[in-house]
DNA sequence: GCTCGTATGTGATGTGGGTCACACCGGATG
DNA sequence: CATCCGGTGTGACCCACATCACATACGAGC
């Protein structure tokens, strides 16, 4: 099935998919492989991807454009878990466990995915048992990025937890241009910035006045700057240095086994 | 190395190794296997078991007693991430990512756990992939449950959040009875409660008085019954039968790839 | 230019729940 | 049985923030 515009998908969708952390230690041919049997679906700005309570047996890999991970209160206050960027996969928990979505996936923007469904998926897996190091690391990164934001919102104020969340999107967003100790990044909107603070709006607004005029941060038109934040970077030299030795590692497990 | 104790692990350590859900799917004298690898180590009452901030790279297996997972403020304040008991595993994370761990692990009981090095975890690893699968299963489990408790924290009062947290508890400690809307465990202490909530004892001490007034609880010495928490249970039924029919499902794809 | 819509700043007001202080209670220990 | 000590109940006070209510600012489209 699904092989409609293998050819289109298969060129563009290679170099894409070389840039997915997830498929990392793939070779090229293999990449080639994979590609041939995703689908492409576009979304319109403000359009569910996913929906919360919906089933879900696919697989996404956001290919352009951008997307928030929210849960809704039936009052309609709002949680952002996070920003998904180009690259980044989402709609694996589903494919893991077998429940149902348990959070909505909305298009920031006019925004392009690849579709792969559940037991291609799992085909896959078997195919290349490397990836599934991959997506144990993947999960493993989220799971203390979520332990870190239980704590702040458990114990912290709101203004460390707005600087959490600024935090996490230079991480997340990948805009962030990581010098020393400081960071830049695409200002949020003060609703999105609160929803993921877990705080209302207005103190957002205050607290970032607060923070430039404490010389914590700057802001220019769209954008902040952060100071003093080698705290919130994703390590990710020390990650790739870790993964590699732990692909050598297994390598020599493999050779010995033999 | 760690070849003492192989004989009494061995043989007491099987039993419990079965009772591992990590560790379904394996067959018996994989299990046996398994545990001569596995050394074993005691921990007092009140001891850390894992440390915040050391380097890890350990994997445990509680085999007696139980642990809170948490982290502290500066301030003294404290958070808890989850509860251990028997059978359950934890300090995977660092050996997946190679980062230090970052929460401490404390014995609430004299407790004994089997302890697996890293590179032996690797080995087993490759040996039994469907281990990798279980892992997967439950890293999105953990996933699932800090998102909930993110969603939580950012939106509900704090009488929602201690109902969830005993709702946690009821699935986590195992003690728990499921019968249809009611399910009865071991009342933690306030403080425990509070940690987990991410509120304070003495609003715990309120919240449950007024919650046993609206008849949504009921407490007698050191238990509690909640009425009507379907939605905090864990659907392990279903979690089995899905876990059942992926097996089933990866066979026929080895099987076809062949 | 004007106008409408959306994002942001900021004061005034109210309140959930944290903190403090202390009373009570039950079990261990001498 | 007196004492101590950890856990618990509960009132009084207070404060960080949510909420409300505007004002201001900045486009985008006519």
């Amino acid at each position: 099935m699904t092989t409609r515009n293998i050819d289109s998908a298969a060129s563009r969708g290679l170099e894409i998919l070389k840039n997915v952390s997830l498929f990392k230690g793939l070779a090229d041919e293999q990449l080639a492989d994979l590609s041939s049997v995703f689908r492409r679906k576009s979304f319109p700005i403000g359009s569910f991807i996913i929906t919360e309570g919906s089933g879900g047996d696919l697989l996404f890999v956001l290919n352009r454009g951008a997307a928030k991970v929210t849960r809704e209160s039936e009052e309609g206050r709002e949680v952002i878990f996070a920003f998904l960027k180009e690259g980044d996969v989402f709609g694996e928990l589903s494919i893991l466990d077998g429940r149902e979505r348990s959070a909505n996936v909305v298009a920031l923007e006019e925004t392009e995915v690849y579709i792969l469904e559940r037991n291609e998926f799992l085909k896959v897996m078997v195919r290349y048992p490397a990836l599934s190091g991959q997506l144990l690391q993947e999960l493993a990164r989220r799971i203390r990025a979520s332990d870190r934001q239980i704590e702040y919102l458990a114990l912290k104020d709101s203004e460390s937890r707005v600087l959490l969340a600024l935090g996490r999107l230079a991480g997340e967003t990948g805009i962030a241009e990581k010098h020393h100790y400081v960071m830049e990044l695409k200002l949020p909107m003060q609703q999105d910035l609160a929803s993921m603070a877990g705080t209302s709006r207005e103190t957002v607004s205050r607290v970032l006045k607060s923070l430039e005029q404490k010389g914590m941060i700057t802001r220019s038109v769209g954008k902040v700057q952060l100071y003093d934040f080698q705290d919130f970077q994703d390590f990710s030299e020390h990650f790739r240095e870790f993964a590699r030795k732990t692909r050598d590692l297994l390598s020599d497990i493999i050779k010995a086994e033999q």
